[in-house]
DNA sequence: GCCCAGGCAAAAGTATGACGAAAGATCGAG
DNA sequence: CTCGATCTTTCGTCATACTTTTGCCTGGGC
């Protein structure tokens, strides 16, 4: 389980598979949807349409627009069709929501408000864990940082330790949202070491570095030592952001304008194909 | 209760009707599985025996089931049948995952959580508004402080213009993943407002420290200071925390927290001079 | 005795067609 | 012009049949 395939939809958060007809379509429509191919507030094709656009039958493509309503990405009436909801009403805690994020142009924002989250989610996990954390929850995270030592070198590995580490908080943290976060926390990181693995070869002392972050959250947990505890993981944090922008070629520099609004501008889109 | 005007969590946030047959459906199973009727790890009924059971066709069923697959709860294979997943992956930040919770005895449980996670997210919120804040975002605030004071005595009108005020913090923290969580923050809060609806009544003085505290807030956010922000916010929580648990005549906290006894509000990310 | 190949069977996956129910759209009566 | 009964479209539900996957069992080979 631990070294599953790094297919591009990570799989194994939803309770579908993603193989077979109906996943493969949940897959498309909802990347379709995602990436404004159907715009919030557009009713997209009736059922009969989309039957025939995707050569499904009926009962397979309810389902999967049953999905995707879980998702909130959908909203069906009767009569009316089936509309794109309101982006904010999207499920963005799903890691298929996430996945299709990813795989379009908007992944880097999601990232990057990911990254946000994380600063303020995990040092407080951390502090938690310092107040919480139980023999067996200690154990985990021992475990996990002498992996990532043991295997400095195999950056497949370490990456899945320090994974594992980041989940061990969560756990420890004894807080069932916190742990809810931490297999998103999971699947950002694995995108991550995806995308810095050339640069984490470059300059490989940073892993040593890294190692003795995790070392340092670990200690002030197990002192119970709350504030210590946060601050270390705050570090390590920061340090996963620059290397990541690093590799990215992106500079580390936030959004630099909040969205306006645009009313207007839209012209509408022809129905139909 | 039918009362389907206002009714809190339950629709808006899904895609699908609550109403009709598979949306009970999808309510009942959903709570047979989070009041732990369904044990994870155990399979329930196949397809035929469920539908006899609750007297659907497979059609409906299999679409219930799809939902509920979405949102994390069961997962479905072949040959095996329909199985519970592990807790840790059913996706908590799902109005409808929350509220069956809620329904059920570990509602308090959730509910302390979630508070610890407002705690961490909405004093970052307000500190990445205080940033970020355009000028709609500012009157947006400004008008939810308004109408709180304006509603002192009306307790239903008072609790939708906070609500109002909190969501308007997410939003302006342009955090697509913050704003997310405004829902389910707003799903909490109309929770909290009816558990303490008496106890508000009793000493409705609460009432301007309340609004004082988001008019603190909101200073903060309109002069750009962060910190400050941060803190009033945390002030808000903690105050609305308390008289919570009140409310609820609980003691306030059955977990030991690490040394946040007394929280002050010092340990704050240092922040250069 | 152990292991792998192949077939069996059970359960979910998919397809089709029909009817019911809700709700916007239409048009006539007042 | 307003109101409301009716119409019509589209999703909601049902019943049934067929297909595909996959656990498991059987049996032969090493």
């Amino acid at each position: 389980m631990k070294g599953q395939a790094q297919s591009p939809a990570l799989n194994g958060s939803a309770g579908y598979r993603m193989r077979g007809l109906q996943g493969r379509l949940i897959d498309a429509l909802g990347e379709a949807i995602v990436s404004g191919r159907f715009q919030p507030g557009e009713t997209l094709p009736r059922e009969l349409e989309l039957m025939a656009e995707y050569q499904v039958s009926r009962s397979s493509l309810r389902e999967v627009l049953k999905v995707l309503g879980a998702k909130g990405l959908i909203e069906t009436r009767q009569k009316l069709g089936t509309r794109v909801r309101r982006q904010d009403l999207w499920n963005l805690f799903d890691a298929d929501v996430l996945a299709w994020h990813q795989r379009q142009g908007r992944g880097e924002l999601i990232l990057q408000d990911l990254i946000e989250l994380r600063q303020v989610i995990e040092p407080a996990a951390a502090r938690l864990a310092a107040g919480r954390a139980g023999m067996s929850d200690l154990r985990n995270l021992e475990r996990s940082i002498a992996t990532m030592r043991q295997s400095a070198d195999d950056l497949t590995a370490y990456a899945a330790a320090d994974v594992e580490f980041h989940m061990a908080i969560f756990t420890a943290s004894h807080n069932v949202l916190f742990a809810r976060l931490a297999h998103i926390v999971a699947d950002f990181l694995q995108i991550s070491f995806q995308i810095q693995q050339k640069a984490l070869n470059d300059e490989d002392n940073r892993i040593l570095d890294d190692i003795e972050g995790h070392q340092h959250v670990f200690d002030a947990i197990n002192r119970g030592d709350g504030n210590g505890a946060a601050e270390h993981m705050l570090a390590v944090i920061l340090n996963g952001k620059t290397s990541l922008f690093r590799a990215m070629g992106e500079p580390a520099d936030p959004r630099e304008e909040p969205g306006t609004s645009r009313p207007s501008g839209a012209k509408q889109k022809p129905r139909g194909s």
